[in-house]
DNA sequence: CGCTTTTGACCTGCGC
DNA sequence: GCGCAGGTCAAAAGCG
């Protein structure tokens, strides 16, 4: 049988790295720091996204160790582990099952410099829209999720962000210091949800939009992002954000990390 | 029964 | 050209 070598070609293109974010305030919301990368060597250029999330607002889920996803609103299934040399931790290869014919991928990963964090990297056909959020694939039962303790996570200080304060943007209980009006309004809810979800959404919301940053360092911008139930709209609208979308790209910008806008 | 996970094999790209 | 590493496939097993 033929297989998938298209695209795993188009995935060795570039490997987009990160470090990790601040740590969570409450058990409901996470930091991801996010890059994304749109590839255009092949026809059908093919989006990546990173994202980190500190292990502990997925921890209790499953065992240690392993690259066991933490949950969202679509659904995957994995296709493969590999080890990674130079980490001792696997990787997971996840595709997503939510929509037939879903292009939409995503590897899972610890960090092997920070084994508490879990680095998730999707990848898409840069026109194909994110897995639309579904709680069911076809005709099976939606997997109950793991609901994670609503500890009280310490506060932590901020990761040494070196000398870019001037641009930190903190989201929902942190120090802003220049929040843009539209995370304001879009994220704004997030305070207000109850704490029976612990879906999340990861990372295509973020930077499904035309104008990414893309950096080779560790700076991007942390924001909390829970998702609770479908909303496809939200993501309907995901190419049009372009405000927001210059939100996000903005520490990158200043910390001199090479930007390219499509 | 249908879907997911596991796991070994296979394929390709890349560096030497 | 060869070997290695990464990514994917697909059969088998597991699970609800």
């Amino acid at each position: 049988m033929k297989r998938g070598l298209d695209m795993a070609r188009s995935y060795n293109d570039h490997e987009s790295s990160q470090e990790t974010g601040p740590e969570s305030p409450n058990s409901l919301t996470f930091n991801a720091t996010i890059s994304s990368q749109s590839h255009k060597r092949s026809k059908r250029s093919i989006e990546k996204r990173v994202v980190n999330i500190p292990m502990k607002e997925i921890e209790g889920s499953r065992h240690k160790g392993d690259t066991t996803p933490p949950s969202d609103s679509w659904s995957w299934r994995k296709y493969g582990q590999k080890p990674i040399k130079g980490s001792p931790y696997p990787r997971g290869y996840y595709r997503c099952s939510s929509t037939k014919g879903c292009p939409a991928r995503k590897q899972v990963e610890r960090s092997r410099d920070d084994p508490t964090m879990i680095l998730i990297t999707y990848t898409s056909e840069h026109n194909h829209p994110w897995p639309l959020a579904s709680s069911s694939r076809n005709g099976s039962k939606p997997k109950p999720e793991p609901k994670p303790e609503p500890e009280v996570l310490p506060e932590v200080e901020q990761e040494e962000e070196e000398e870019d304060n001037n641009n930190k943007f903190m989201v929902l209980g942190r120090e802003v210091q220049t929040v843009p009006s539209c995370v304001i309004d879009e994220f704004a809810w997030f305070s207000e949800m109850e704490t029976t979800s612990s879906t999340i959404l990861e990372s295509p919301i973020f930077s499904a939009e035309k104008k990414t940053a893309v950096s080779a360092t560790p700076d991007d911008v942390a924001v909390f992002f829970p998702m609770g139930e479908e909303d496809e709209s939200l993501f309907a609208d995901l190419g049009e954000l372009p405000e927001c979308s210059a939100v996000f790209s903005h520490r990158s910008r200043l910390v001199g990390s090479q930007v390219e806008i499509f």
